[in-house]
Order: C-alpha cells, then sequence, then structure tokens
DNA sequence: TCAAAAGTGTTAAGTTTACACCCATGA
DNA sequence: TCATGGGTGTAAACTTAACACTTTTGA
C-alpha cells in the first residue's frame, strides 16, 4: 500500500499496424478478431501487456507469435485511451506500426491467427478505432519515409529500381519520375548496386541493389 | 467477469511537458515533485488517469489545474511503458506537450504547486525518465514548427517581427537570416501587420503582428 | 548627437522539375 | 521481329542563402 494505490487502474493493449509491399501496392496484415466481444471482425493485431513487461516488448512479442520475425523495425504510433473505445471493458491501447518483408514472414502462423493482407487503399470497416490507429500509422510512416531510409525493410534484401521506385510510390501515393527518381538514388551511396540481376519481371533482366545499413550510417544523408 | 479480466491491470498517468517562451529563450515549466516516492526533485507536472477519463482529458486536467488555462495547445508524445521506470510501483505514462503564452498562465497557481520556468538550455536532472520524454517532445516541436503555424501559441495576441524571430531561433536553435526571415513573413498573409507598435523595446518603435487563424485556415501553406 | 533596434532588395548558388528516346532480350 | 520493361541527360523554373546599409527616436 502506497500513495499510488488510491489511483484506479487499466487494461493496457498493444495494437500492431503491419505495413508489408507485394506487387507495386501497400498491405496491411489483419485479423479475423478471435475473442468476444465483437469476434470475427476485422482488426489489427493486439494482445494485452504482461505484468513484468516492458510496453515495447509487448508490441515484439505480439508481433513475433503473428509473423515469426525477430527484429522487426516497429515504431510506436501513440496512445488511444477513450473511455469507450473498446466494447468489452476500459482498455487503454498503445499502437506500434512495424515494417516487415512480406516473403519473410511465416505464412503459417499468419493463416493460424486469420490474418490476411489487405491493401491499404482498400481496407474493410476495423474494430472500435484502429482505423484511427491505421491512418496516424499511415502519417507517420509517410513522414518517415521522406526523412529515412525504412522503405528497404519492405523489401528484399536484393531488389531492382523499379521495385524501390513502386514501392515509393505506393507509400507517398504519387508517381514519381524515373530518371529524377534514379539520379537521387545513384547520389545515394549507400543504395549499392549488386551483380546479380533479376530476370523475373524483364526479359532484358534488371540490376538488383542493396542497402547498406553501415554505409548510411556513416553518410547519413537521406532525401525523398 | 469476461474475457478481458484475466489480464493485468496498470496504473496509467499522464506527464506533460508545457513550453513557454521568454525573453528571447524557449522554457519548460518543471514542478518540485510533492509526494513519494522522490518528493522534492525536479519533474514534469502529472496525474494519474481517472477511472471515467479519457486520456486527453487527463492531461487537459492536469494543465487546467497548474495553469489555470482552458483551450491550451496540446499534442501526445507518446506513451512511456517500461517496467521499472516509476520507482513507486509500476505506472504506464503518456506524455503530452503543450504550448502555452507565459503571460497568461496564472502563476499563483504555478507557485502554489513548487513550479518554475526552466531555461530548455539549461534544465536540472529529471525524475525518472523524464528527460526522455521531454527529449521526445522537443524533437516532435521542432518537426512541427517548420509544418504548421504553432508558434503563436507561445507569444502575445500581438507580437513584433523581431520577437516571433527570437521564438524560432529559440526553437530550431539556429539563427536565421533578418531579412530572409521577414521575406518569407511577409509571404504568409495569415500574419497580419496591425496599427499598433511596441514602443518597449525599442525607441523607434517596432510594428505589432498578430496571426489570423481563419486567414490561415483557407491558406494552409505554411512552410519555415 | 548618438546608441539601439527596426526595417529594407538583389544576386548567385543550389535544387527541383519536366521531358523522350534507345537498349537488351525471350518468346 | 516485336513487345516489354530497363536504362539514360539536359535545360528551365524555382527556391534558398548570403550579404550591409538607412531609418527612427528617446535619452
Amino acid at each position: 500500500m502506497n500513495y499510488y494505490s488510491q489511483y484506479p487502474k487499466f487494461h493496457v493493449a498493444v495494437d500492431c499496424i503491419i505495413f508489408g509491399f507485394h506487387r507495386g501496392a501497400l498491405k496491411l496484415l489483419l485479423q479475423r478478431r478471435p475473442f468476444e466481444p465483437r469476434a470475427g471482425e476485422w482488426s489489427l493485431m493486439g494482445g494485452f501487456v504482461r505484468r513484468d513487461e516492458d510496453i515495447d516488448a509487448a508490441a515484439v512479442r505480439v508481433l513475433h507469435k503473428l509473423t515469426g520475425l525477430h527484429d522487426i523495425y516497429m515504431r510506436q504510433v501513440g496512445a488511444f485511451g477513450s473511455v469507450n473505445r473498446d466494447s468489452g471493458d476500459r482498455v487503454i491501447s498503445i499502437a506500434y506500426f512495424a515494417l516487415v518483408d512480406i516473403d519473410e514472414i511465416n505464412h503459417e502462423l499468419t493463416h493460424e491467427h486469420s490474418a490476411y493482407w489487405e491493401d491499404i487503399k482498400n481496407l474493410p470497416p476495423l474494430l472500435f478505432d484502429h482505423r484511427d490507429m491505421v491512418d496516424k500509422a499511415y502519417v507517420k510512416l509517410v513522414a518517415l519515409v521522406h526523412r529515412a531510409p525504412v522503405g528497404f525493410k519492405l523489401l528484399p534484401e536484393l531488389f531492382t529500381l523499379t521495385q524501390l521506385q513502386q514501392l515509393y510510390e505506393a507509400i507517398i501515393g504519387e508517381s514519381i519520375d524515373k530518371r529524377n527518381f534514379r539520379k537521387r538514388v545513384a547520389e545515394m551511396s549507400f543504395i549499392e548496386k549488386t551483380d546479380a540481376v533479376d530476370k523475373l519481371t524483364s526479359r532484358r533482366g534488371a540490376a538488383l541493389y542493396r542497402f547498406n545499413e553501415e554505409a548510411y550510417n556513416i553518410e547519413k544523408k537521406f532525401k525523398l
């Protein structure tokens, strides 16, 4: 019994906005809610914070459980705490967004959790205030992507410049001039051309590039 | 008893980073903590969220209690939820930053709460993770101030261009060319020159300006 | 009359945007 | 041989940055 114990306590949850990129479109990993109330509705993947768990660790745990991945790029979006946001009981929820390479996730796990990739431009109605969370996360993603080289988290290790451009176009929602885009990429020494060639999307083949994190940490200049 | 009730509950608090501007310097309103543990240490003004209160409303309540002001400009900074961040008990805290006009606040109230304005460049050591909260809020403020006309929240209704420039210099932490600054201000039609003149800081007198919120909402262009 | 802050334009450098054709290859 | 996506440069428009002197007035 101390000074704090006169004050109320609340359930605290985390909810994850998981971004992926596939075939030129930005996607979100959404789940059919597995418990009541409102079981079966589309929702973000979430979970309650445990007693001896940092809130960031709770988000990592939830993401790992759903994707099988460790070391996911993740940022906090913010806390959502309206009194009636959750119709089950009062729950204060902390939203996180994550950027993952769709090809790396464990599809059996997502399948077990009734989770599916949905196009960001065509999302179904979501549970509670999850749509607000998504919107806020998306605004943050767009801002972030201009300032820091995080787009690569959504791509495989090796990627073509066309893929990279389509990714940026999908995120910022407008088309980019191909020559100007490639000019800017060429100026970033940490986006390295490899000897490998992708022959899947064109007869001619496209050079594969790689993001060099160490080189970026020295140069630290990014602008898109 | 429902599905949620198997999960733990937590104390949830809000902490407020209150920015002010006085004599060319950006300031924070800090408080001597009024209860144990660690009573008397410098801390942010905070409070526990009440059972039937939105988290945003809790921040509004705390700010009102300390300053006497309604309608304070406020934004969420984020949730801080490390297990041991508070040595009293586990508390998940949501940080908010606020921009206030120092001249409008009720100084008796701040005095009653042992709260004082400290220069942002020379802060004392703060309780728990409050310094992290301040740093994160400050980064957000700097980013915000480039994109949106929020600086005016820190100034009186009428202000001189020199004051406005000093405010921006204090926030972004670098000096700005006077002619370039005034040129940009002149292009923003929502920063209006009034007939009033300030005679306090110069013999010659300086024109007083006003921020016109309605005009801004039509024009919606800001860049600094 | 002078000290102190207010006010005022121009030019060069850098950045951004617009724009169209040839290349390599497999089917 | 042709359809498909890959790859390449230049010039104009715009934006940003650098820079120094005159004005006003109260003490």
